[in-house]
DNA sequence: CTAATCGCGGATAACACCTATCCGCGTTCA
DNA sequence: TGAACGCGGATAGGTGTTATCCGCGATTAG
């Protein structure tokens, strides 16, 4: 069951599901628990359950144990941008880490010559701060108006009728 | 041996091998074999030999069989950028991959909204798209350069002493 | 008070991909 | 002919992703 195979090479699909689910806490009245996340999306319940972990744990969502628990952001959600919620979910390690080669072999980099970072390296590093920085620019807030957009202005009347169901 | 663990989490590390041999073939006279490579960067010469199969079937590089066989840049290194060596290595498939769950569950979006693709996939493929522009900035020429800037400008010429060895 | 609901963390397992090696084949050249 | 070389397939260990299940503690409705 829910076998989605998700993005396949590189990156987590759990990211796509916790996106989404700040949306729709960010529409939400009062705590969302995991079990209806999973439901309004189709998606596990368990496994998603691990991924909102993450994002209680980044600090981005407070969780209400007991009865009526559930979700609740933490901030506004134009506060809150994708790169958040991507960093929370896949970690804040770079994608791309230096081995150093430059010092391997017979003819290796003097000690002088590696004060600057390798010049791969440097090129891995600003395109991931170019990701980085687009992601980043993007908050909840923009992907809820994006979703208004499309799909109706009445769209979240219906989601938060029936999240109170 | 050779048990470097690479780039752990993401990035496939035969992207840094790569990445490194083609500023060495950009510096050298004649077809540089696969042994060359790997002795040159200290690195596992039958693994480093599959991703340069990867180059030449990207069209990156020509191999030259035979008794002084090798690899030759098929460009000048000034139109062979940093992303072009990536995407041989990795693939040409994004990164993110929207699995539409925003047509799953008991709300699902219509038709008609789903015109456009999903707004967590355009943030997503627009973040790619500013890192593979940053990649595609950057020429294997650009890196030689460098490398010049860092080391010296004997470098090269060391360099290629020691292929003709 | 009890039972149901809920989040949390650990254990577990299937699966895919990355890393790495080895082999046989065909090619080229001394 | 033999040595060096690229190519493709087979193989295998390691790691990360995906997914599920369990017990625990917390909270609240009845």
């Amino acid at each position: 069951m829910y076998s989605r195979r998700m993005a396949g090479v590189k990156m987590s699909g759990g990211v796509e599901w916790a996106v989404h689910c700040c949306v729709v806490l960010s529409q939400a009245d009062g705590p969302v628990p995991a079990q209806r996340l999973a439901e309004f999306h189709g998606i596990s319940r368990t496994y998603l359950a691990k991924h909102l972990q993450h994002l209680s744990r980044a600090g981005l969502v407070t969780s209400t144990e007991g009865r009526i628990g559930g979700y609740v952001l933490t901030r506004p959600a134009g506060e809150i941008s994708v790169l958040d919620v991507v960093l929370a979910i896949e970690g804040r390690e770079p994608a791309f880490r230096c081995t150093e080669i430059r010092q391997n072999g017979p003819l290796p980099a003097s000690p002088a010559a590696c004060r600057r970072a390798c010049g791969v390296a440097r090129a891995m590093h600003a395109a991931e701060r170019a990701w980085r920085d687009s992601l980043g620019a993007v908050t909840i807030a923009d992907l809820g108006e994006g979703v208004l957009e499309d799909a109706g202005p009445d769209t979240f009347v219906h989601l938060r009728e029936w999240l109170g169901t």
